[in-house]
DNA sequence: GAAAAAGATTGAATGAGTTCAATTTTTAAG
DNA sequence: CTTAAAAATTGAACTCATTCAATCTTTTTC
C-alpha cells in the first residue's frame, strides 16, 4: 500500500518542487516569493518550511537535478573517451558546459552558487558540494583512464593535475554566470586555451 | 574649504564602515542588525542606505580592504622571486593565504564570496572582482617574470598557466572557508601539492 | 472500531532589511 | 543678509522570510 501518508508527502514535495522551480524560471528567484510558491503547490507557507529548511534550499534542489544529469552523461565520455589529452579534455568540458543553461538561468546559478557558499551546513549546501565533488572526480578519473592508456605520462599526479582542471573550469563557469552578456562559446574558448599548456605538457611522446 | 557637505560626508562614511567591520567581527555578519550598524556609527538608518546599497555591500568594503593590502605585499615578492617556479608560487600564495583571516573571519569571507557572487552588478561587487582580477594579474607576472628570467621554458603560455594556477588557489580558499575547521596548514599544503607537476613540466631544464 | 499517540498542516505573529515622503541642512544666487 | 534650490537625513511604514502554538489527519494500540 505504501502508506497514505508517505504517498501524501511524495506528493507534495513534488508540487513543492515543481512550483518553485517554475515560479524562479517565470519570474526570477528574488521576486518569487515563499507565498507563491506554497499557493502555485496548493499547500500552506508552513508546509512548505516542513519539507524545505528556507527558501535557498529548494533552489539548490533544483540545481542538483541538473548537474545529476550532467553528471550521467559524462559517464559515457570518461569510459570511452577521444584518444588526445585535449581532446578529451575539452568533449567532457563542453557537455558539462552546453547542458548548463538549458534549465537553469544565470541568475539562478548565481544563487545556487551564493547559498552553497554561505550555508555550507544546510543539507541542500551538502548535496550541491558532493556534486562539485563528483564532478572533480570524474575529470580525475578521466586524467586516470588516459594515463593508463599511455597518452599521458607515466609519474605524473594525474589526479592533482584533474583537480587543477576542475578547478579552474569550476572558476570560469563561476564568472561566466556573474557575466550576463558572456557567451557559452566565449567560455568555452578561454577554458580550452587555459587547458592547453598543460594537455601538451602531459601527454606522453610518440 | 573643502566644503562642510564634502567632509561631513567622508566623515560619516567612515563612521558607517568602522561601526559595521567592528561589529561584523564582534557578533558575526547576520547578528549586526542595520539598526546597531547605524547607532554606533551615530547616524540613522535611512542615511545607512543613503551610503551603501544594501548590508551586503558595506561587508564587501570591508573585505576589499583586506584584499587590498595582500596584493600590496605581493607587489615585493614578485618583483624578487624566488629561484625556481615550485618556490616562487609556494611564497606568493602562502602569503595570501596567511593574511587572509588576519581581520576576517570565515564566515565573514563566506558571505563576501556569496554576495560577489550573487550580486555582480552592485558597485562593491564590482570593486571585489577587480581584485580578483589584479590577485591573477600578479600570479600571472610572476610567470611571465619567471620566463624572462629563464627559468620557466620558452613557448609556454605563461599568462595562461598563471591563470589556472589563480583560479585553483581561489576554488581551494572557497572550500576552505565553506569547511570550519579546516586549518590554513592543510590548505597550503594541498595547494602546493596541486601545483607540483605544473611547476615540474614547465622548468626549463638546466 | 474507539481511543490514544504520532505526524503534519496551518496561518497569524515576529523580526530584520529596505523604502520613501517629509523635514532639515548646506550651498548658491541675487 | 535673504531666499531659493539642491543635497542629505530621518524614522515610521512596508515587505517578506521564517517561526510556532493550535489544530487536524493518519496510524497504531487494545
Amino acid at each position: 500500500m505504501a502508506g497514505l501518508r508517505a504517498r501524501q508527502k511524495a506528493d507534495r514535495n513534488r508540487r513543492i518542487l515543481e512550483a518553485a522551480s517554475s515560479l524562479f524560471r517565470e519570474v526570477g528567484y528574488d521576486s518569487a516569493r515563499i507565498e507563491d510558491i506554497a499557493e502555485r503547490a496548493e499547500v500552506s507557507v508552513g508546509t512548505f518550511y516542513n519539507y524545505y529548511e528556507n527558501k535557498g534550499d529548494i533552489l539548490v534542489a533544483t540545481v542538483s537535478m541538473e548537474v545529476e544529469e550532467v553528471l550521467e552523461a559524462g559517464k559515457s565520455i570518461v569510459e570511452n573517451p577521444p584518444a588526445s589529452v585535449g581532446e578529451a579534455l575539452e568533449v567532457l568540458i563542453n557537455q558539462y558546459y552546453d547542458h548548463s543553461l538549458v534549465y537553469l538561468t544565470k541568475e539562478m546559478w548565481r544563487t545556487a552558487m551564493a547559498i552553497s557558499i554561505q550555508q555550507p551546513k544546510s543539507p541542500f549546501s551538502r548535496r550541491y558540494t558532493d556534486l562539485d565533488n563528483r564532478l572533480c572526480d570524474q575529470i580525475a578519473a578521466l586524467m586516470q583512464k588516459l594515463q593508463l592508456r599511455g597518452v599521458i605520462m607515466t609519474g605524473i599526479d594525474a589526479v592533482a593535475v584533474g583537480q587543477m582542471v576542475f578547478n579552474n573550469l569550476n572558476m570560469m563557469f563561476t564568472e561566466f554566470v556573474k557575466d550576463e552578456p558572456a557567451t557559452l562559446e566565449a567560455l568555452k574558448d578561454n577554458v580550452a586555451r587555459q587547458n592547453r599548456p598543460l594537455a601538451t605538457l602531459i601527454s606522453a611522446p610518440r
